[in-house]
Parts: C-alpha cells; structure tokens; sequence
DNA sequence: GCATGATCATGC
DNA sequence: GCATGATCATGC
C-alpha cells in the first residue's frame, strides 16, 4: 500500500487510524472495497484490515502490526437504554489452540505476543444497513492497567489448567473472570482435539467479556460515569498473591454464623424485613461496607468488569434453598428467533455467581458461607434441552395444556420434576402481565401469555452448589 | 410436603 | 413501567 501510514511508528499507526472516526468503510476505503471482488459477505475486520490498513489477511501469531506490536480489533457497538454507547459482544482475541498451549507460559504465549495492545476500532451495529455503511464511532489503543492483567493472567493459566487435565471440553465462559473461553465456530458445533483426553472439545476463544469491553470503551472515551470501589485494593492490604476470588471469601468469613440481626447491627442498619429483599439489601452492603471496605453506594469494580451475579439464598434447616431462583423473563417472540449460542439462558448459565448463602436456625438467619460458582459445561449442555424444549412449545403455539374451572392455566412448559437442573414457571406481576406470542396459543388462541422465564432448580443448588 | 401456577415489593 | 428478587396459594 502506499504510503498513507509509517509502520514502524506506533503514533503514525493510531493517528491513521484515528482519522476513521465517524466514517463508514465505504467512506475510508473509497471504492477500492468494490472493485476488489467484495461480495456483501465478509467481516468488517478483515475488511478494514485489507482495505484501509492495506494488509493482507493473516492468521499469524504475530499482531498485524508487527514491528509496533499493536493487534488491530474491530467491535460492533449497541446503544443501551440510557443512550450510550456499549458493546454487542464478547471482543474475541483469538481461537485457543488446545494442542499448542500447554506447552506455554503466559508470558511466552502467543496470546499474549499478539494481544498485549490492541488497537480497537468500534462501529455501530445495524441490522438494517449493510456492514459497508456502517458508522466507526469509537477509535482508541489499549493496554490493560497492571492490576487487571493480574487477573488475566489468572485467567488464562486456569484455562490453561483444564486443557492439561484434559478437560478442554468442559471449559465455560464462567470459569473466569474477564478472560473468558468463548465458543466459536458455528452454532458451537466445530469440535477439535484436545493433548491430553480423547475427548473432543468444542472450538473455543480467548475473549474479554462484554463488560469488561464497555469499561474499555468508558476508558478510552473518558466517559466512566459510575463511581468504583475496587476489591483489588483491599487485595493489596491482605496479600498482594491472593486472588480477587480468596480475598472477598477471606474478608466474609469473620461473619461466618452470625445472624442478619448481628450483622445488621455492624453495618448500623435497620432492618425493615417486611421488604422482600431485605435479606439482598443487606448483604450488598455487606460486601460492599464491611467486608471491601469501600462506600455502600459505590459498585464493586471487578464485579462489573467480571459480571460476577451475586445470589442471596436462604436454607431451610435441611440444606434446601427455601426456593427456586428466578431469573429474567424471556421475550416469547425474541426467544424463538435465537440460536442457543447467542441465547439469553446460554448467558445466564455461562455467567460467574456469587452465592451466599444463609439459613434459618431457630428462626434466626445465619450467614452459613458464600461461594463463587459456574455451571459446568456438562450441565450447561444438560440446560439446554430445557431451553430447547422451551422454543418448540412457543414455536408451536403449543403453551396451554389445560385451563381448569377457575381459569387457572396449566402449560406444557418443561417441569422441575421432569428436569434435575431447571425449569420454567410464571415470572410476572399478575397475569395481566404478559408479553406476545409468535402465534395464537393452539388451545385457548390467545396472542399473548403471562411472563414466563427460567428457574434454577433449589435441590440443584443444594446437592451441586451449597454441598459440593 | 412438594410442584406448579400466581403474585408481591422495591428501586430505578 | 419494568427488572429484580422474592414469596404466596393450592391441589395432589
């Protein structure tokens, strides 16, 4: 290409590319796209990379900017409710290659020779425009701050443990914290050899998660405008070798078997336990006051950036959570036009918890323990048919079982009996408290259906997450 | 006593 | 008005 940037200079490289702001492709590639064979099918970074970097596609170990060691990514952008900007997606930093990594330290690995900066172009997602003329909103270089690389590296040497106990096909986006093993391939389909079990794995990716991906966009638009506490500075108090994971347990377990009344009483609260979820209150700021040590109001950063889901539960005397947890419900009409991969439940089952858990004992809550957990991957897959069977039914206006004499609806929707994991029930204000259905119900021919969403079985949070 | 359907309370 | 977190009501 000719001479519209110096390669050897990384100031050159980024103020080149800073000048994309605001244009679509076709705008900075002028009609050289076009006339190279461009056929309406391709992906915008590869486009970009071609087009206006000039470089030819690659799948190097190296970054595409090889003597300035920046790795251009591309990323798509949505607009969230509050009109900002957020990114769609996991940004993928590159397929895992089971065969290769374990030979590797983090340090020396090719995932950190390619992506420790990254030069990160983002665009404006829009179904209704072609990729060409889409708008670059967002331009900007990236290097990770020292306290979260710790936690990458983390990352990438607990995924790199599984592949050496030969478990590269029970990885899971959840297992980590901001580096996650996303699959990637079509529709979680492309299986790959793993070294150390015959087992094969599906194809997965080193990717940052989607929140850690908008506090990079915050960070380089300068537009953060949440205030963070940061775990990791209570961290360097403790013991700097310490995980983000071990510290927040180590800070809880001084409260350990004491009541929400004595607690209440540390945090110098009131406890008003008439609220439904007094017992979430209180432990919010329990991590948040008590045990960080930062201001009730403020979020937990790495929380955010990890999108760890902290869950309060409370047991019965015999070890069962009281009830079924809830989680959003689904939009009838959005779920049907899913794949699993990009599904909503995929989401939930693949994210990191918290779970604290309480229990009653003579009529007291205690704070028994808290833990942090992921579905595994066998599980994940063992949800899915619940999912699925999910789908179908709406798919075929198939809801209503039977109605009995008080109007009271019964639904063919997947049970707890029948499913070890999960299961689906009505989560909505009443039953005027409904969202459309793709076809008329076959039975009663309604077009619209009391909210429902999926629920996490409570003896499956006993027997796998409170007692393992 | 539990599974399943239905609804409540709060905060943003 | 809705998401979130939670509990209630009933019949088997």
């Amino acid at each position: 290409m000719d001479n519209k940037y110096n390669a050897n200079s990384i100031d050159s490289v980024i103020n080149y590319a800073l000048q994309l702001k605001g244009k679509t492709l076709r705008e900075a590639c002028g009609n050289s796209i076009e006339s190279h064979g461009y056929t309406g099918k391709g992906n915008f970074g590869q486009l970009l990379e071609n087009f206006y970097f000039g470089i030819e596609r690659n799948s190097r170990a190296e970054p595409d900017f090889l003597k300035v060691g920046l790795e251009l990514k591309t990323s798509p952008l949505k607009i969230n409710r509050k009109g900002e900007y957020s990114s769609k997606e996991r940004l993928v930093l590159g397929i895992i290659n089971y065969l290769k990594v374990h030979n590797e330290t983090f340090e020396t690995s090719s995932f950190w020779k390619k992506n420790a900066h990254l030069l990160l172009v983002f665009y404006l997602h829009d179904k209704h425009k072609d990729l060409l003329d889409y708008f670059i909103k967002i331009v900007g270089s990236w290097k990770y701050p020292s306290q979260d690389l710790l936690q990458i590296k983390r990352d990438w040497e607990l995924i790199n443990q599984k592949i050496k106990e030969g478990k590269a096909h029970e990885l899971s986006e959840g297992d980590t914290f901001y580096l996650g093993a996303c699959t990637k391939g079509s529709k979680g389909g492309n299986l790959r050899k793993q070294p150390f079990s015959h087992v094969q794995a599906p194809q997965r990716a080193y990717s940052l998660k989607q929140k850690y991906v908008n506090h990079i966009i915050a960070n380089i638009t300068d537009s953060e405008t949440e205030v963070y506490g940061k775990i990791i500075d209570e961290l360097a108090k403790v013991d700097a070798s310490m995980s983000i994971e071990e510290v927040v347990i180590l800070k809880f377990e001084p409260f350990y078997g004491k009541s929400v009344l004595e607690i209440a009483k540390i945090l110098g609260l009131k406890i008003n336990n008439k609220a439904k979820n007094y017992l979430a209150k209180l432990t919010n700021k329990l991590i948040t006051k008590s045990i960080l040590g930062i201001e009730a109001s403020k979020k937990i950063e790495e929380f955010e950036k990890g999108n760890i889901e902290v869950k309060t539960i409370r047991l019965r005397a015999d070890n069962l959570p009281k009830e079924n947890i809830s989680f959003r419900a689904f939009n009838y009409n959005r779920i049907i036009n899913e794949d699993w991969e990009e599904s909503g439940f995929k989401d939930i089952l693949e994210r990191r918890y918290l779970f604290i858990f309480y229990q009653f004992e003579n009529k007291q809550l205690i704070l028994k323990k808290v833990k942090f957990w992921n579905m595994p991957y066998l599980d994940i897959i063992e949800a899915k048919e619940v999912w699925e069977k999910t789908v179908q039914i709406i798919k075929q206006g198939n809801i209503v079982k039977r109605v009995d004499k008080n109007g009271k609806r019964f639904t063919n929707f997947p049970k707890k009996s029948n499913h070890r994991i999960s299961h689906v029930r009505p989560h909505a204000s009443n039953k005027y408290d409904t969202y459309p259905l793709p076809i008329a119900d076959v039975l009663t021919g309604e077009t619209k259906y009391m909210k429902h969403c999926f629920w996490l079985n409570n003896n499956y949070v006993k027997n796998e997450i409170y007692l393992k």
